[in-house]
DNA sequence: AGCTTTACAGTCAGGTGTGTATGTTAAATG
DNA sequence: CATTTAACATACACACCTGACTGTAAAGCT
């Protein structure tokens, strides 16, 4: 029986989607082909029409995370605000509330905190390096000009001050996604950030 | 050709060092015991003798770990020294010091940090995080006395300095072992170190 | 010295997941 | 309207890993 192209974009997001949701409850290497297709409604020869092999699956999956704000928050970091630390700030806690309210994007996140790389998925390992590494990028740039205003505590270098923070980001996120939701990622989250935004800080 | 006690003990910890081995290079989920077997030079068999199966054995890697200086960091953070912070400091850089220099460590934490929690494993996770949850106390014991004396800066809670602090140590630590230590851990991690303690610091 | 038990080596059945090949039906195409 | 082809379902082959079972030779006990 076969199907328009809409219905077959439609399935195929099915199956994407029921990864999602298998991958984040029993684990990417623990997740059998026919869990996908059974929680998504159809066989196993129908994802693999779709997709090459399990591999390729989680490779479209982490493709289809939605990240529409990457490039706004490199433009909004780039943008000539006098308060650069200030707008750091912001950034980096509209991205905790994403986070919190955006259930999706908890059980990608998850998935990629929990899965193990080696083997064939170290592919999208590298792919998320190189993301990690961008965002690195445009974090120094911002830093430094936050120095070059004399904003940024002189011990700290605008690659240091990028370090900290983007350990203290992902240091927040995994435990609350890794241990169980312990605290109020939004406000606890937010708390912190203040902290060491202060800290970054060059004494008035 | 039956050993003596003093052999079946060897050839245990043959088949640990060989696991340790093994789960590095291939990752747990993906290593088979055939493999470990065929690195510690013995039969599964004899794998199964020792071990009731993949996930005894990765628990009793865990467990033997040697993690000698547990306590006694423990017990030097509660020292009664006068400058707290840089007792902190110190001991945190020992601990950078000993996994720059220690192979065996390193191995494992890169098994420990890439494995797939998910399923069998999920133990090892929780034994994890109740290690986690006491360094984490004797942290906020010491960031506590650091405070009394005025040391900590005043925008900064003993847990939220405490928890800052690990949260820079996972991540100099993950990314280092993970990404193929592009960068020198001792000196580098030890220069983070000291930019985040003097952040923590009260201004004098 | 003889019996029991230990510490393995080897083998085997069985389940399980993967990838592929084939079948089937209906949409596209002309 | 006939043919092709897309979008799956079904079936199959096979590699593979586990756990359990069996064999065995020496250690340890009495």
């Amino acid at each position: 029986m076969r199907r328009t192209k809409a219905e077959a974009e439609a399935t195929r997001q099915q199956i994407i989607c029921a990864a999602e949701r298998v991958f984040f409850k029993k684990g990417v290497s623990n997740a059998t082909m026919e869990d996908v297709a059974h929680a998504a409604g159809v066989t196993r020869g129908a994802i693999y029409w779709h997709f090459a092999n399990k591999t390729d699956l989680f490779m479209e999956l982490y493709k289809s995370v939605p990240l529409p704000q990457e490039d706004m928050v490199a433009r909004e970091l780039e943008s000539e605000d006098a308060e650069v630390l200030t707008v750091i700030e912001r950034v980096a806690a509209e991205w905790l509330d994403t986070l919190a309210n955006d259930e999706q994007r908890q059980r990608i996140l998850s998935i990629l905190l929990r899965c193990d790389y080696t083997g064939e998925l170290s592919a999208v390992l590298e792919k998320q390096q190189s993301v990690d590494d961008g965002h690195m990028r445009t974090l120094e740039a911002a830093f430094a000009r936050a120095a070059e205003k004399g904003q940024l505590g002189t011990c700290w270098t605008p690659k240091s001050a990028a370090s900290a923070l983007r350990w203290m980001m992902k240091g927040i996120c995994s435990e609350w996604l890794l241990f169980g939701r312990r605290f109020d990622l939004a406000s606890e989250g937010r708390e912190g950030l203040r902290r060491l935004i202060g800290s970054l800080q060059a004494a008035k």
